[in-house]
DNA sequence: TCGCAATGGTTGTATAGTGCAACCATATTT
DNA sequence: AAATATGGTTGCACTATACAACCATTGCGA
């Protein structure tokens, strides 16, 4: 294991510890009720998912069906559930909350809320988003190693038109970073990225033209761009198209692709033309399913290394 | 509170929650050992601290001191501990790990790395330092936020010279949100800051010029450059110096200046010299601590909102 | 159709970690 | 020298938990 990679492993563990402490998990009871830990989190989880079989609750919460049995009694003594027997399966009880449940639990929220916000007040408005997709992808990547299984919170990534601040700096780095990886590029093409993406974006306003963004909460982790005037009248050309890789395969690419050649076909291009490398197969998969078909091949050396540039071309729906 | 604002504190604490979940840390033996989590993680601060005493212990893990003298002995019976009596106070007992403890310890350690390295494994290469970078920032907003104190886990930011894949992206993405922020600026000076920070790094290696950046792991946090050829012979200008949100106040900014005017005074230049606007009182204190004076104020309309740019002069040492 | 295994849930029992309160020994302040 | 504060221990009660045995219901196969 490399020096760099176990100071990152340490780092984030040492992080992690701090936070599961200073979040009170080490602590009995929880959120400010009266509750253990594991009866909030059992609200919490039956106010995501309407209604559950204690043995469902057992599993989301890595506890013995015993342990959660009592702890569901204690809950319902308290009024805080109801237990139906399912109609269709004798065995199970149906756990729901009743409305003293739903006001506890919107106590519980609001104290997490709260300290959540206390804390983001404490820090730089600018690292909010990246204290948000830090989480969210970490939890991600531990389910996934735990299980196997993809299942696991992914806050919704959702697909913006237009300019916004940090957007040329956050495209010029998903590319340098990505293409440095994929296929050696350096400072040469990262700042060719950077004027380019800079001097499209000061004509971004002009007809035709188009720029989405691919956000989650506030982070841009997706782009691609139309610009409708560098090739020449009628053609389109697909630009700045990356998908930042905590999202990879997780469709954005497709939306965002289909968002751009929306605007292609509602704008009425003859044609949309895109510049792409050689063994991205991921890439090239989007663009065949979206009616591109490979045009013209040929070895590149401009980017510093040699790659083989791929034009890809998709024509426009029949006027 | 607003809607995205929403959002942002549920996505963190569902993606929270989660995490504590996998990490087991509901689990009542942690980490692969006999030992409940406290003695665990008394096990680990000890080792990072090498000696403590009881109360130290319990006020870092927030555990009562009665379970910490209780779990305490259990360890030092078991041989992981030894306690010495303070030789300046009598009260006092030291506690440290025997080497036995020291190889529970490192059994935890390694248990607890794999499993981070494997979740690693689950995730795109370019989302571990956003995963260190967020979990870090948000462990010491929290603590902050309990006790208005900063003693938290910082990892080391280190300054680095010259040109990395994706810092022209990162730095034009910083001075973006910044100065949107404190400034009002918008897509005009976010291309300015790209174009020139481009081009820039092109000629990084001609004599003179220099471009340094601040790095948390392998995550840009801030940067400074000297640009020893624009404003003609013998001058230096500091250019793109800024430093994240997330390390705000660390002593980044200060380090970042030292090393830029460190290559001023050896290179031999007769000036240095750096614009900025108004207001911005961090800074300014920066460079009047490294011996800058005001030279020059006049009203900037260049950037889409009035400002007050300020021409700030320092001279070289005496040759 | 009947029996048997599997599943959902409950209860008995033992264990262990925790906090509170009272306590002792030592140090510090008045 | 007395009062107070601090570090640490012990008695006590509480509670969350796991394991194992158990019951009721369902579903499958012979």
């Amino acid at each position: 294991m490399a020096d760099p990679e176990q100071a990152l492993v340490d780092g984030i563990r040492a992080a992690s510890r701090q936070m599961v402490r200073e979040l009170g998990f080490m602590q009995a009871t929880l959120a400010a009720t009266d509750y253990p830990a594991s009866a909030v989190h059992a609200l919490i989880e039956l106010g995501k998912h309407g209604s559950m079989s204690a043995a469902a609750i057992a599993a989301c919460l890595g506890l013995d069906k015993s342990s959660v049995s009592r702890m569901l009694r204690k809950l319902v003594d308290a009024g805080e559930l109801t237990e139906t027997v399912s109609d269709h399966d004798g065995r199970i009880k149906n756990l729901s909350l009743t409305a003293r449940g739903r006001r506890t639990l919107a106590a519980v929220e609001a104290y997490g809320r709260r300290q959540v916000e206390e804390a983001l007040q404490h820090m730089a408005p600018e690292a909010r988003g990246l204290v948000h997709a830090g989480l969210e992808v970490y939890a991600r990547a531990l389910a996934q190693a735990r299980s196997g299984a993809a299942g696991a919170v992914i806050s919704p990534v959702r697909i913006c038109p237009g300019y916004r601040v940090g957007v040329i700096g956050r495209v010029t780095e998903m590319h340098g970073l990505f293409y440095a990886r994929h296929a050696g590029f350096g400072q040469y093409f990262e700042s060719q990225v950077a004027t380019g993406l800079a001097e499209f974006c000061g004509r971004l306003q002009r007809p035709g033209n188009g720029l989405w963004v691919a956000l989650q909460g506030e982070r841009i982790v997706g782009s691609v761009a139309i610009d409708g005037e560098d090739l020449g009248s009628g053609l389109a050309h697909l630009r700045w198209f990356i998908v930042d890789g905590a999202v990879r395969g997780g469709g954005v690419g497709q939306r965002l692709l289909q968002a751009a050649l929306a605007h292609c076909d509602g704008y009425g291009f003859a044609e949309t033309r895109l510049w792409t490398f050689a063994g991205l197969e991921a890439a090239r998969h989007l663009y065949e399913a979206r009616g591109f078909v490979l045009g013209e091949e040929r070895q590149g050396r401009q980017w510093g290394e040699t790659v083989t540039e791929q034009l890809f071309v998709r024509p426009g729906v029949a006027g």
